[in-house]
DNA sequence: AGAACATGTCATGTG
DNA sequence: AGCACATGACATGTT
């Protein structure tokens, strides 16, 4: 029996329903529950939940789950278990194909429970019109409708915010877009809340590249259209405190009190400085812009950092939040190194799944038709809305706490730890080639991971770029503690950025950490053809495909150098002789924390070739004693058959002399011209050759104890 | 999901 | 003692 795509029926997950991704793990499953689904609206749950959790997971990835669906006509008659799988490019393309609807395996315990289920829900006041196919199809159309209008009312709001831009004016002294007039933003949130809202609302832009600040607010507007707040152990002061009037309502009917930025307390606190015009770096496209890249921009402005500090540290004063205040700490250990300073800002940002990332996944449900489903039944008569979806299948509220593994590796890497909050980034420190030497016993890891190498990662890994920009500061202990997260953090950002921006940020911070570097975890990264080494380490043959993102070590180790002025080449220090290379170091004028630089990347380079041909020597040695082996199974072999035809030929030779033997035998007559008989006698031959014919002596005992 | 593999790094041993 | 190299062990990423 199989599903029709608009038949409603029920769906008890009898304890799994998870999303499980390569190498991440699963994800918190869904509590058991029964819902009413049609098979579409299944599908979509399914999918929301899968792009909810995992919206910029690059990766294969699977939902599992168990269920028994029941439709209305044949109530409780099929059950199955099936597995969406998506690829990477997030098409989900088994959907329920792999579902077996046979009522073969179902148990009577599955029965008993589908009626309790449902007869719960009856209770609840669900009655059977609610599954009736005609009333679904046309709610699907009244869904539909909502999300035409809806698609219609953004695209006059973007043409509404074009045209305000070609409204301003260029000011050809500073060579920023001043505002002719100044209009009236409906949309943009906290104009009405900020005293200085109004004054410049226009955020000024280099070139048509730059995202203005409106940008920036529609972007908040858009990606993060429904936020959770954290419970915080106190109640924040009023003028932080989100607008009561803030529910589930669909992101892009949010008014100014409804924005993320209105619901997020710190967002807005932070974000209102920011209506002073300020410079945004012209690097990004607008109309070609990732969202995930436009937030690693928006967020790695100096400004906004500042700012972003600032607020944070006076909020916190005001209300003496703690980093080790928060209750998520206690629901999660790793929480407190997560969400030291931030929990409000990043963590909402993190947590809420952008929507153009959920609308990377093709031919699915865009987010806002999600945000639109209606369910009838008992449980789901509500608006479908982020919120709402993740409480449907995040009963669990440790699910849907930072506890859970999303917030967790989100929060990790936009948070700016211990050295950030004890120490401020000076402005002057962000854009630093030559970091200054504060301590000198410290310089050996002034920057994170000179010596262990971590940053040389962090400055070419696109997804942890922006781990470098937010974590400035991070000490070696939340570095480790990091580890744990960190490729779960990085599955959240796969967006590229290149160039010396975020190469020379990640240095900048001028952090000390104080664990030796050793204890430090990173990438691992492979050698790249003519980085300087002429040995090819030994490898097997397969094609060397790692990633991009995994760059080679060494090409980092040169952006280190560059970075700290190293004025000679990575290769050099690497391939130098002793000699010559310390005569290097001395014509030179090298502060500490270079010649700790040059130190650890001889050291790496030189022990990387070492482990390079100690594995190809291995290897070789490997093969030889393979070699070796199969000589010698082979000679034992040889061996075995020539033993073999030796044994036959023996066995052969033996039969020949037996013949013979009883045939000379045969021969031979006693005096009286009877035959010896072969039992009594045996014929023997001397060392002459003579031969006697000599009684068995076994006869011959006999005999005697006879 | 997990095994197999590749690679970088560190700690330690050795000459 | 200090250095360079070798190598086991480990971590991490990829297939």
């Amino acid at each position: 029996m199989s599903l029709n795509e608009k038949e409603t029926f029920w769906v008890y997950f009898y304890g799994e329903l998870s999303v499980s991704r390569q190498r991440q793990g699963p994800l918190p499953p869904c509590q058991s529950g029964c819902r009413c689904f049609t098979l579409s609206l299944f599908l979509d749950l399914i999918f929301y939940f899968y792009t909810s959790e995992l919206c910029s997971y690059s990766g294969r990835c699977s939902v599992r789950f168990n269920l028994i669906c029941v439709s209305v006509r044949d109530f409780k008659d099929n059950c199955g278990s099936g597995c969406l799988r998506a690829n990477s490019q997030g098409n989900i393309n088994c959907a329920m194909m792999e579902v077996e609807l046979s009522s073969a395996h179902r148990s009577q315990q599955d029965m008993n429970l589908i009626d309790i289920l449902w007869r719960q829900d009856i209770d609840l006041g669900a009655e059977r019109e609610v599954f009736d196919l005609s009333l679904r199809q046309k709610e699907d159309e009244l869904r539909r409708q909502r999300e035409l209008e809806e698609e219609k009312r953004l695209h006059l709001l973007r043409e509404q915010d074009k045209a305000l831009l070609e409204q301003l004016e260029l000011d050809k002294e500073t060579g920023e877009f001043m505002p002719c007039l100044l209009p009236s933003e409906p949309e943009l949130p906290n104009t009405d809340t900020t005293p200085e809202g109004n004054q410049n609302t226009i955020f000024s832009r280099v070139d048509g590249d730059a995202l203005s600040f409106d940008e920036c607010m529609q972007l908040l507007t858009e990606t993060f259209p429904l936020v959770e707040t954290i419970e915080l152990p106190h109640p924040p002061p009023a003028h932080i405190m989100p607008s009561p009037s803030i529910g589930n309502s669909r992101p892009d009917m949010l008014t100014s009190q409804q924005s993320p930025v209105a619901q997020n307390p710190m967002l807005s606190a932070l974000l209102a400085p920011h209506k002073a015009p300020t410079v945004v770096p012209a690097s990004l496209d607008p109309a070609a812009v990732d969202v995930e890249q436009a937030w690693m921009e928006l967020l790695s402005l100096p400004e906004l950092q500042q700012y972003l500090k600032m607020q944070v540290s006076d909020i916190l004063d005001q209300n003496g939040y703690t980093s080790t205040s928060m209750p998520l700490e206690v629901q999660d250990p790793n929480y407190s190194f997560y969400l030291p300073e931030l929990p409000d800002l990043v963590t909402n940002i993190d947590t809420t799944p952008p929507v153009p990332l959920i609308n990377n996944f093709k031919g699915m449900v865009p987010p806002d038709n999600l945000n639109q489903m209606t369910l009838k039944a008992p449980e789901l008569n509500t608006t479908y809305t982020t919120d709402s979806l993740c409480k449907l299948f995040y009963t669990d509220p440790s699910n849907t706490k930072p506890s859970s593994p999303m917030l967790s590796y989100n929060s990790n890497e936009a948070y700016p730890q211990e050295e950030v909050r004890h120490k401020p980034l000076e402005p002057s420190e962000i854009h630093l080639p030559q970091f200054s030497l504060t301590d000198g016993h410290k310089t050996a890891t002034e920057f994170p991971d000179s010596d262990s190498g971590l940053s040389m990662d962090n400055v070419s890994s696109p997804k942890k770029s922006h781990q470098d920009d937010s974590s400035m500061g991070y000490s070696d202990s939340d570095l480790e503690e990091m580890d744990s997260n960190r490729s779960e953090y990085r599955e959240m950002f796969s967006l590229s950025l290149h160039g010396e921006e975020q190469q020379s940020s990640p240095y900048n911070t001028g952090t000390v950490s104080h664990l030796p570097a050793d204890s430090l975890p990173y990438p691992k990264s492979e050698l790249v053809e003519g980085n300087g080494h002429n040995q090819r380490p030994f490898t097997k043959d397969k094609p060397r495909r790692r990633s991009a993102g995994c760059q080679s070590r060494l090409s980092r180790d040169e952006q280190r150098a560059k970075a700290l002025g190293i004025p000679f080449a990575v290769e050099l220090i690497i391939n130098l002789p002793v000699d010559d290379f310390n005569e290097l170091m001395s014509k030179h004028q090298l502060n500490e924390g270079q010649l700790v630089l040059i130190r650890d990347i001889r050291r790496r380079g030189k022990n990387k070739v070492a482990a390079q041909n100690c594995r190809k020597r291995k290897m070789e040695s490997i093969s030889g004693l393979e070699g070796e082996l199969e000589a010698l199974c082979k000679k034992k072999a040889h061996l075995l058959r020539e033993s073999a035809q030796r044994n036959g030929s023996l066995k052969e030779l033996k039969e020949q002399l037996g013949s013979l033997y009883l045939e000379v035998f045969s021969w031979l007559r006693d005096e009286e011209g009877k035959p010896y008989s072969p039992s009594d006698y045996s014929l023997q031959q001397t060392s002459d050759g003579s031969m006697f014919l000599v009684p068995r002596v076994k006869k011959t005992l006999k005999g005697e104890d006879k």
